[in-house]
RNA sequence: GGAGAGGUGGCCGAGUGGCUAAAGGCGGUAGUCUUGAAAACUACUGAGGGUUAACGCCCUCCGGGGGUUCGAAUCCCUCCCUCUCCGCCA
C-alpha cells in the first residue's frame, strides 16, 4: 500500500521509530527515517505548503552524511582496537611507541573527518528545521483565508438602529482609549488605557481565567514573558520566524509572541506519565509581536498590537485522543464568546493559511459592527507531535514500556484586547454608551454602563 | 558583584585515565510462590546512529562546546544551569 502523507503522523508514533535525539543536540520535526523512505510522498507535502524545499538536496546531504559516518566509524573501530593493545602491551611492560605513534596520525583523520561531518548534520537540520507541519486530512487546500472553510455560527450580529461606531472613535469619546499618547510613549501600535478600560481589560482577563479554571479545570501558571532560544526552537517559532520577534539586545532573550512558548515549553525535556494526560494549563501573559510585513493593516484601534494580553489554553495530549482534545480546546475558548453574548463564527483554516507548526487550526471570529466584519479573536490548533519532537515532550507508555511523544494543542481563550474591542462595538448603543454584559459586573465592581 | 559546592540512566546515587553503558538502590516488566493481592525471591529493564534479509556486529552519548592523550564520565579551558555564604536591590 502507498503510504499517504497522513503516514507521516502514524509513522511517528511507532515507538521503536519515534525519538528526538537530545544528546546530539538534533530536535526533529519530522522522523528522519519516514523521510529517507519515503521521500516522494515528503515533497509532495513540501510543494502543498510551498516551501521551496528539495528533498533531493536532502537526500544528497544524507548520503554523504552516510559515506562520512562509514569511515568515520570504521577509523573508530581500528582505534578501539589498538588501544586496548597498547593497554596491553603496557601492563605486559612491552614498548608500545610504534603503535602510539600510528594512532596519533588515526586521531588527527577522525578529527578532520568528524569536522566534515558535523557541517553536514548542520545542513540537513536547517533543511529539517524548515519544513512545517504536515497538514491533517480535513484541512481544506487553498492559498489565502478565502479558502477557510466556515464550520459553524453562533449568536445574531446585533441590529443597530442607528450606524455602530468602531472601537477607536468610541474609545477615545469615553476617554477610555488613548492612541495618540500610547504613540507618544512608544511609538505606533501601543495603546494607553485609561480608567474603565484598563479595569475591563483586567476583568476580562479574570474573567477568562476563573471560567477555565472552575468550569474547564484548567492549571492556571504564571511563566516567564521573556524566554531564550531554545523554547523558541521548541515551538518552532525559531529559526524560521526570527523577523516576527522581539529580541533582547545583547541576550539570547525573546520577548514572548504567545504564552504557547513559555507553557509549552515547560515540560521540554521532560518525560511525562501517561495517567497523567491530558495536562491542562492556562495562562495570562502579554504578547509581543513585530508584526514586520503587516505594514499599513489595521492601523486603526486595538487590533492589532505590537503588545497585547491573552489567556491562553495549552493542553499535553495522548496521541490517540488530541483530536477529541481539539474540538474540547475549541469548546473552552467558545464558552467565552457565548458568555459574554458575542456572535462569532468558527473557521478550518485552509493549507495556505495554516501556520507553520500546526496540523489543523480552527479560527473564532468574532463579528466586530465597526468594521462589519468576522475578526481572529482565538486560533486553536493541534500540533500533533510537531512540537513534542522539537522540544522533546515525552511520555512513557506503559503498555509498549517505551517513549512516545505526546501530542500539543493551544489556543486563545481568548485575545483580551480584541474581546474588549467586541463588546465596545457590539454592545455599544444609541447614546454613545457601551452597556456591558452582566456576567461581568462582579468584575467591574457592579458597573454596568460605560457612559 | 565577591567566595565556595555541584550537574552521571525514568528517579536517587557510586565512580579521579584503559578491566565502566557505567556499582548499588528505587521505579518498571516478566516469572516463582499465593484462592487473589501484598511481601519475598529470580530474571530482564537507557538512548541515538551505521550496517544487515535477519540473528547480529559496530560507533556515539555521563550539563553544552573546545582541548590534552594512543585512550577521558574521570585531567585542562570555556559557557550554561542549580545550590550555599557575603554584598547590593524590587
Amino acid at each position: 500500500m502507498q503510504p499517504s502523507v497522513w503516514a507521516f503522523q502514524t509513522f511517528a508514533l511507532c515507538s521503536t521509530l519515534s525519538g528526538s535525539n537530545t544528546q546530539t543536540g538534533y530536535a526533529t520535526m519530522l522522523d528522519l527515517k519516514f523521510m529517507q523512505q519515503y521521500p516522494e510522498q515528503v515533497q509532495e507535502a513540501l510543494d502543498k505548503r510551498k516551501t521551496g524545499l528539495q528533498m533531493s538536496d536532502f537526500l544528497r546531504l544524507d548520503q554523504q552524511r552516510k559515506e562520512i559516518i562509514g569511515e568515520v566509524e570504521d577509523l573508530r573501530r581500528r582505534r578501539n582496537q589498538a588501544s586496548d593493545k597498547v593497554a596491553e602491551l603496557k601492563k605486559q611492560g612491552a614498548d608500545a611507541q610504534n603503535q602510539i605513534t600510528e594512532l596519533s596520525l588515526v586521531s588527527q583523520k577522525i578529527k578532520d573527518l568528524d569536522g566534515n561531518k558535523r557541517s553536514i548534520e548542520e545542513q540537513l537540520q536547517d533543511f529539517r528545521l524548515s519544513i512545517p507541519n504536515i497538514p491533517h486530512p480535513d484541512v481544506p487546500l487553498g492559498d489565502t483565508d478565502e479558502d477557510n472553510r466556515e464550520i459553524k455560527h453562533w449568536g445574531e450580529q446585533p441590529n443597530f438602529s442607528f450606524t455602530p461606531k468602531a472601537h477607536w472613535e468610541l474609545g477615545p469619546e469615553l476617554k477610555g482609549l488613548d492612541f495618540e499618547r500610547g504613540a507618544k510613549i512608544t511609538g505606533s501600535r501601543f495603546t494607553l488605557y485609561w480608567g474603565w478600560a484598563a479595569k475591563l481589560e483586567r476583568a476580562l482577563l479574570n474573567f477568562m481565567l476563573d471560567i477555565q479554571t472552575r468550569d474547564h479545570h484548567y492549571l492556571e501558571v504564571l511563566p516567564p514573558f521573556i524566554v531564550n532560544q531554545d523554547s523558541m526552537q521548541g515551538t518552532g517559532q525559531l529559526p524560521k520566524f526570527k523577523e516576527d520577534l522581539f529580541k533582547i539586545e545583547d541576550w539570547n532573550y525573546y520577548l514572548i509572541p504567545t504564552a504557547e512558548v513559555p507553557v509549552t515549553n515547560i515540560h521540554r525535556d521532560e518525560i511525562l506519565r501517561e495517567e497523567n494526560l491530558p495536562l491542562a494549563y492556562t495562562a495570562f501573559t502579554p504578547c509581543f509581536r513585530s508584526e514586520a510585513g503587516s505594514y499599513g493593516k489595521d492601523t486603526k484601534g486595538l487590533i492589532r498590537q505590537h503588545q497585547f494580553n491573552k489567556v491562553e489554553l495549552v493542553r499535553f495530549s495522548h496521541p490517540d485522543n488530541s483530536y477529541q482534545e481539539l474540538e474540547l480546546l475549541l469548546s473552552h475558548a467558545e464558552t467565552i464568546l457565548q458568555l459574554l453574548g458575542l456572535p462569532y463564527r468558527v473557521v478550518t483554516l485552509c493549507t495556505g493559511d495554516l501556520g507553520f507548526s500546526a496540523a489543523k487550526t480552527y479560527d473564532i471570529e468574532v463579528w466586530l459592527p465597526g468594521q462589519q466584519a468576522y475578526r481572529e479573536i482565538s486560533s486553536c490548533s493541534n500540533f500533533e507531535d510537531f512540537q513534542a519532537r522539537r522540544a522533546n515532550i515525552r511520555f512513557q507508555a506503559a503498555e509498549s514500556r517505551h517513549k512516545e511523544f505526546v501530542h500539543t494543542l493551544n489556543g486563545s481563550g481568548l485575545a483580551v484586547g480584541r474581546t474588549l474591542v467586541a463588546l465596545m462595538e457590539n454592545c455599544q448603543e444609541a447614546d454613545g454608551s457601551i452597556l456591558l454584559p452582566e456576567i461581568l459586573s462582579p468584575y467591574m465592581d457592579g458597573r454596568e454602563r460605560i457612559s
